[in-house]
DNA sequence: AATGAATGAGCATTCATTCAT
DNA sequence: TATGAATGAATGCTCATTCAT
């Protein structure tokens, strides 16, 4: 399959170039030329380079969201009030993340993907990602919710991205923060390490102590949320 | 004065373009024509594209550095023995990074570019900031070595970076979440707010119990640690 | 031939305007718009500026080689011994110069395109045409040699050099000073017409007695060589 | 005299970048740069870059021209028929070329300028020069038309181009020629011994036997000249 | 299904020059 | 007398995209 093969050539050259260098940084020169096919062939079979984009992120997405909803399907067939555990929610989402790339061999390359398209200006990639997998973030937030009925929605809402930050961040700039490590401390950091260091304080960051209310407007919203 | 004028022209201008759509994505055109400023100004004050964005980083860095060491300075002259509690420090560097942009109206531009200095590929900016800025930097982690000693090194490295994440992130993409934390809660998140949340998040980030050690090489190096 | 079509168009718009105004004051603007082509298109098929100087030049240079390597290769064959009269190879050297550029009836571009390749700082042509052209010219000087047993080395280098000198300053400046021959002789010079008056000035300037001997280091050196 | 310091530091520089690297390629701003002058000062002190190109030649040209109609003078007054052996012609102008840059020790740097003068495109460096020089080359000219009766007007016409085009061409490539020769011939080559070399070749080019006559319309005018 | 050629818009940068001080 | 700032024009080059084949 000619057609197959040029399509996997420029989503494999392209996703690696875009991990290492942003997207405006990486032309489709410089994607076509590595990928040894011809200038034109994204444009051909993708487009333009905004569709190639979103496509590189499909390539990823889509199975973990076919995945991640199977997993979920199951730990809900074995909690029958509905209510699961947060550890449990979070350590599901942990295996699926490593699950997919791990297949691709490329976590590290899916998290710095992760972290540009929420650092770069991408609009549309924004939209994409919200339109096609907006849905399993949805169910997985309720679940979050379910597992953590003390918290006031706003609250969780927040925490939920100070962890996301956590874990984007700390992945997609992975190989910079383990040349550090590696110098300071004699380590050699794999993913896996990181992960084990990540679920405590993950866990300890959900279940942080309220801050404390403050007057005025907030008041009532927070109490509202 | 012409000259003092034309420059913060640029980087006012500069700064809040970079911050809306990274550095790639801005040229010296939309600077320059949107500052009302001659194209060949950035260069002739700055010398380069990139001479600028250092620029920019500098406007807000150097203040922020000087005003930073001398907090430091104050509060290792009131705790004789060196040893300043976590809680105390983090409330300085929050107040620190609020107060400087303060006086610029500012804060959230400030963070998307501290965002963009993480994600962007610009390897100049970032071997500027750490040859720049490397040394509070340092001298903010020895403090927080003394005030966690019984973390070890390499796990007090992660978290601190795990918690920047947290910060970072949230604070760079303020502007869209807040769009949505106002659709979905009702609620008009301001800066101080988002801090106020952040602090006992981070507080128990910080002190999360350690995780299971594991087999192999890492245990010995993290017991070294 | 689209592709063929653009590419001799550059090619012949350029050799002229380099030649009228040197490199540097020839813009690829120039070159394209009087080409009637598209600004890209020297990037494109050229790759830069440089590449397509070097293009021009090879576009001579070439069939150049290619025949003055036939006419010498006859020549050698003619003679057994391997020693070729001066006279002789001057003549072949001449009839070749002729030839390759009479073709495209441009003598006069050419002359003035070696000549700049002398005279503008250009290193890179230098290099290249070094690098391409080095072997043709090694084998007739070489030739030369044979043919000048009497001739010290240095010295015969010296004045293939003062000849090499007369022949593209002449003819490089062919223009004016045809202009100002006509002015002030009435005559119409052709290059043909120079070539003969050339010919007995360059045999009697390779012909000349040796310069006397001096003293100091340099009377061990001409010795030797 | 601050004004005199910065005009001949200016000279000083733009002198050796014009020599180094041509007309087109040498900027403003390096000139002023290196000289340490201000960037506007060109401008000031000489109007334009071209006045400068002009000033550069003038403070060669002018001693040159004085020294010369004196060395004139005295051989004419010498020679009571009017007419100086072509030899002592050629060596009164050798040592005068040599005597004025001596001084400033740069004949390197003169003999560049003056290959620059005729081969980059300046038309207007051509007019300057002719209009200011003309005078002191046309009464050279004349000298010697009286010392070689038996050389039609055309034909020494054009040997004294031949010969210029030697002098000019080695002179000016002196430094790259130089090289070559050091390398194989292990020759360390000063100007003196050059124009030793110069001597006997440019004598033998100027008395060398006229080329043969050719029919058709140059016949007539070569006879007429 | 794929490609070589071409294109118009845009890029950062450099230029000689001008001007207010 | 001298200069820092500013300017408009131009430079070589790269871009994503289109199109005929």
């Amino acid at each position: 399959m000619a057609q197959s093969d040029t399509v996997s050539r420029i989503l494999d050259t392209a996703e690696v170039l875009f991990a290492e260098r942003g997207f405006a940084e990486t032309s489709l020169r410089n994607i076509t030329s590595k990928a040894r096919v011809n200038l034109a062939a994204v444009n051909y079979h993708f487009g333009s380079k905004k569709a190639l984009i979103q496509a590189v992120f499909s390539r990823y997405l889509d199975p973990f969201t076919q995945r991640f909803h199977s997993a979920l399907d199951e730990l809900e067939a074995r909690y029958a009030d509905g209510v699961i555990p947060l550890e449990e929610l979070l350590e599901t989402m942990a295996t699926t993340v490593l699950a997919v790339p791990a297949e691709r061999n490329s976590l590290k390359v899916f998290m710095r993907l992760l972290g540009l398209a929420y650092s770069q200006a991408q609009g549309h990639l924004r939209r994409h990602i919200q339109a096609q997998y907006g849905d399993v973030f949805a169910r997985f937030t309720e679940l979050v919710r379910r597992a953590t009925p003390e918290l006031p929605d706003a609250e969780r809402f927040w925490r939920l991205h100070f962890v996301l930050g956590t874990v984007i961040f700390t992945l997609s700039g992975l190989d910079a923060l383990r040349d550090i490590a590696a110098k300071d401390y004699h380590e050699q950091v794999t993913v896996r390490d990181l992960v084990r260091r990540l679920r405590p304080v993950v866990v300890a960051a959900m279940n942080a102590p309220l801050p404390p209310e403050i007057e005025g407007e907030l008041h009532a919203n927070t109490r509202a949320g």
